[in-house]
DNA sequence: TTGCTCCTCACGTCACGTGAGGTGGC
DNA sequence: TTGCTCCTCACGTCACGTGAGGTGGC
C-alpha cells in the first residue's frame, strides 16, 4: 500500500508517515522499484498502534522507546503523563480564570487589561503587604471590580489584609453582597466564616438576608459573627444564636449586651427574658453557665428583670446572688 | 541598568530579553560606549506589562501589537483566548480521564495499554456498529475493565448497543454496581435511567439496594423500570411505585402481574389489596383509572379478593364491574 | 592579569505544514 | 503527452536553552 492510501485510511498525514519513516517509528517493510514506500498490512497496525499512544500524550520518542525496548514499563511513564497532566489542566483553569475576570471588567483597551492582570497578580501575591497594598490603593480611574474583591476576601488568610480588603468591599456597597454570598456554601469553615465577616461589614437588606442564612451553621465560628452582625442590626432572629453563645461562652459579653438591646423592643423583651430563665432553671445547666446568664439578665431592662433578679438574689449558688442583688441595685447577700 | 540585572528584577531570563530586543517588543532606550544594552526605569515597566499579557497568554506577536497598535481592541482577542483555553481544558480533562483508565487498569506491558486505549477508543466511536462490536467481543485475555463499561453503559444512546453494554455489564456480576450506581445522581434523567436498566440487569443485593434508591426519583422514566426490576426480585418496598404506575398507565399491565405476584406472600396481600381499594375508592378516581385498578385486582389470588370484587361487580361504571364479575369468575351482569 | 558580564551568531527542541524541484506509472 | 502520486531536501513555526567565540570594565 502507497503513502498516499495509508495516509487517507489512518487519518495520518503523508508527512507525519515520512517523519515517522525517518524516525524509525513506524518503518515501511518495503520500497517499490520506483523508491516508493509500500507499507504492508503490520505497518498499518503499527500506524494505529503508534496514534494510540499519542492519544495517550506520549512523546514520538517515547512511543518509540515503548514499541522498542522491552524493559521500558507503561506503569511509572503512565503516572509521569498524569502528574503532567493534572498540572497542565491545573493551568489552564487558573488562566481560564483570569482571562473570565478580565472579559468581566469590560476592558476599553490594553491599558485596562493590564491594570486588572496587575491587580490580580498582586492580590495573589504571597506577600501580605504587596496584597494590603493591592486592597487599599486601587487605581483611581479604574476602581477594583467588586467580584474580585470577593474572591479576594473570601481567600485572605492574613488578618490584618483580611480586614483591609473588607473594608475596600465594603465601600463598593451591596454589589459586594453577591460575589461574597456562595461562600457561605463552601464546605471550608474558614471560608463560610470569612464570607460572614464581609457580609457584616455591608450595610442594607440584601447582606443582613444573607447574614440570617448563616444562622444555622454547623460551625460556632461562623454562626457566632453572624449572630452577633445581626444583633447589631436589631434582627431578632438572632436571639436564639446569641443565647447558645452565652450558653457556649463565646463572646457572651457582646452577645449578652446585644440581648439587652434587643429587649428595649417590647415586642422582644418577653421572649429573650424566658428564654434566658428557662436556661437559668433548667436542671442540668451547670455553675458558669448560669453565672453568664445571670450576666445577660442584667444587662434587660431593670422593669423588665425586677421580679426575676429579686428571686434569684436569693440563689444558692452565691455568684449568681451576687450579681443579681447588683442588677437590682440591692446590697450583696451575707456571704 | 545592564540586562543582567533586569533579568535578575524581572524573572525574565538575559536570553528572552535580548529575543524581545530582536521581535521590537522591548527596545532598551539606550546601550552603553560598549555596545551594552542600558535598560531605563520605562522599559522595565514595559517589561512587566509583557509578562501581564504573557499570563493571559497572549503570543510575543500578539502582546506587541497590543502595545503598539492603537486599535487592536482587546475584547475580541480575550473572548478568542478563552475560547481556545476551554477547549483546551476540555482536552487535557479527557487525556487525564484516558490516563487514569488506563493506570487504574494496571496494565503489566505496552500491549495491554494499546488493547485498554484501542477499547476507549472503539466505545467512544460515533459508530453504533463499532461500539457494539467493542462491547461484545473483549479480548479473551484482557476482559473490559468494568468501570469502563459502566461508563460506556452510562453514556450510550442507541437503545441495541446499550443493551449489549448492560449484558457485558452483567456478565461481570456485582462488580458492576460500583461503576454504574453514581449515575443515579446523574441531574440528567436519561443517565440516571440508564443506570436504573443496567442495575435492573445485575443480579445480587448490592443492586437490589442501589435500585430501591431510585423508587423515589423525580422522572417515571427512571422510578419505572426501578419499581418493576424490584418488583420482579420480590422486594415489597417496590408496591407503592407499582401502585403509582397503574394510576398513570405506565406499564400498568406488568405492574398489576407483580402486584399479584407480590400479594401471593401473606404479608404483603393485605396492603397490596388496601392500596389498590383505597385509590378505586377514591372520589377524584376517573374511569380510565379505576379500569385499570379493576384489572391490577384480578391479578390478585382469588382467596384475597373475593369480597371486593363481589361488591364491584355492582359498579356503576360497567367496563369495571364486567372486569371484577369475570375475573370472581361469575357471568358478566347484564347490560 | 584575572574574573565577571556583556556582545552576536547559531544550533537544537517538537510536531508538524508547506513548498521546491524532480520522477515513476497510468 | 497529461495528470496524478510519489520522492528528497529544507525552510518556517514558537518560545525558548545552550553553547561558541569574542570583548568591555573593574
Amino acid at each position: 500500500m502507497l503513502i498516499g492510501e495509508v495516509a487517507r485510511r489512518s487519518g495520518v498525514s503523508t508527512r507525519m508517515l515520512r517523519h515517522y519513516d525517518s524516525l524509525g517509528l513506524v518503518r515501511p517493510t518495503g520500497r517499490t522499484v520506483g523508491g516508493y514506500r509500500a507499507y504492508a498490512e503490520d505497518d498499518i497496525r503499527r500506524i494505529f498502534h503508534v496514534e494510540c499512544l499519542r492519544s495517550l500524550g506520549l512523546s514520538l520518542r517515547q512511543i518509540r522507546r515503548a514499541l522498542q525496548e522491552p524493559g521500558f514499563e507503561p506503569a511509572a511513564l503512565v503516572a509521569d503523563l498524569i502528574r503532567a497532566t493534572e498540572d497542565r489542566l491545573r493551568q489552564e483553569q487558573e488562566l481560564l480564570e483570569r482571562l473570565r475576570t478580565v472579559d468581566a471588567s469590560a476592558p476599553s483597551g490594553w491599558p485596562d487589561v493590564l491594570r486588572i492582570v496587575e491587580l490580580l497578580h498582586a492580590l495573589n501575591s504571597p506577600s501580605p503587604a504587596r496584597r494590603q497594598q493591592a486592597a487599599l490603593t486601587p487605581a483611581a480611574d479604574v476602581p477594583v471590580p467588586v467580584d474580585v474583591l470577593a474572591g479576594a476576601v473570601l481567600a485572605e488568610p492574613d488578618p490584618n489584609v483580611a480586614g483591609a480588603l473588607r473594608w475596600a468591599l465594603a465601600r463598593a456597597g451591596a454589589d459586594g453582597v453577591a460575589g461574597v454570598t456562595p461562600g457561605l456554601d463552601s464546605p471550608d469553615p474558614q471560608i463560610r466564616r470569612r464570607a460572614v465577616l464581609a457580609l457584616a461589614a455591608i450595610d442594607g437588606d440584601t447582606a443582613t438576608v444573607a447574614l440570617t442564612g448563616a444562622l444555622g451553621d454547623p460551625e460556632v465560628t461562623v454562626r457566632g459573627p453572624a449572630a452577633l452582625a445581626l444583633g447589631r442590626r436589631g434582627v431578632t432572629a438572632a436571639v436564639p444564636a446569641l443565647v447558645a453563645m452565652i450558653l457556649d461562652g463565646v463572646n457572651d459579653v457582646e452577645a449578652s449586651e446585644l440581648l439587652g438591646a434587643l429587649a428595649a423592643r417590647p415586642a422582644s423583651a418577653e421572649p429573650i427574658l424566658n428564654a434566658l430563665l428557662t436556661e437559668l432553671n433548667a436542671p442540668h445547666a451547670q455553675p458558669p453557665v448560669r453565672i453568664r446568664l445571670a450576666q445577660a439578665l442584667a444587662e434587660l431592662p431593670a422593669a423588665l428583670t425586677r421580679d426575676a433578679l429579686t428571686t434569684l438574689t436569693a440563689d444558692p449558688d452565691r455568684t449568681v446572688a451576687a450579681i443579681a442583688a447588683f442588677a437590682a441595685g440591692r446590697p450583696s447577700p451575707p456571704r
